[in-house]
DNA sequence: ATGACTTGCGCGGCAAGA
């Protein structure tokens, strides 16, 4: 079963890239982020007949989360524990497969800078919330797959240069703590499961060159539950989506489950 | 190099991203 993650930075304008990326790499399961576009604005059909079920939390102007899925799904909208948040960054899916269930979610963790302002306390709320969600969820013992943009530099060897991020809330000393309280539930870090390897990235900024330079950040993830990482066969970072005309800023990561 | 990005919104130029 092959999973991938990608922040498409807006559905509409990379249609073409995720129609071609379904067809190539012909993942199971593709978790979207920032779809920036309401739920009816999503781009449904060639997806569909491609023979996907899709679902969307969607939202206007920003931000905006989706999962297509060969198989069919029972899905949940929004990350609990915050009645006020109006923003969509997270949905949830229960998928079923001949050999049992697999949960995925798509997420879309806050950027949180600046850091002065109020979205970095907004960011680590929400990472308190993905916490104690996550906590719930790993009691099912299931096969678990968080999948998304987590705007978090995990390590120093994930950025391109751990000096000039310093300061910034992705790599922020407090970001990463909360990360680690994360993974450290008991999830593993799909790609470093497999790969040791430094400038690994999955972000490159549109500006100054950073693509043709390789200065990249890797901060979209797929963290598993125990149950989901013995399954683990590849994790693979599809960096040649950067070089296409009009990428995403961002690129997929995938891996493939023996189930 | 007084440079060098891309979205949505909506029709001018700002906010947001990371």
């Amino acid at each position: 079963m092959r999973i991938a993650t990608w922040n498409v930075n807006s559905i509409r304008q990379r249609l073409e890239h995720v129609l071609r990326y379904l067809k190539d790499e012909a993942p199971d399961v593709l978790c979207l982020q920032e779809i920036k576009c309401l739920d009816e604005a999503f781009p449904r059909g060639d997806i569909e007949s491609l023979g996907y079920n899709i679902t969307t939390h969607g939202q206007k102007t920003f931000n905006g989360v989706a999962i297509l899925s060969k198989m069919p799904m029972e899905v949940m909208r929004g990350l609990p524990g915050d009645d006020s948040d109006t923003q969509s960054r997270y949905l949830e899916a229960e998928i079923s497969v001949p050999k049992g269930v697999v949960r995925v979610a798509s997420i879309y963790l806050p950027n949180g800078n600046p850091v002065e302002s109020e979205k970095y306390p907004y960011k680590l709320a929400w990472m308190d919330r993905l916490i104690a969600h996550t906590k719930r969820l790993l009691m099912l013992e299931e096969p678990l797959v968080l999948a998304g943009d987590y705007n978090i530099i995990p390590e120093p060897r994930d950025v391109h240069d751990p000096a000039a991020w310093a300061n910034d809330a992705l790599f922020l000393p407090q970001s990463r703590a909360k990360f680690r309280t994360l993974v450290n539930l008991g999830l593993t870090d799909a790609f470093r499961a497999v790969s040791d390897a430094p400038k690994q990235y999955t972000f490159w900024d549109f500006q100054a060159g950073a693509w043709p330079k390789n200065n990249g950040i890797r901060i979209d993830h797929l963290l598993l539950s125990p149950q989901a990482a013995d399954l683990l066969q590849t994790a693979v970072i599809d960096r040649s989506e950067r070089g296409r005309d009009k990428p995403s800023d961002h690129v997929p990561v995938r891996i493939d489950l023996a189930i």
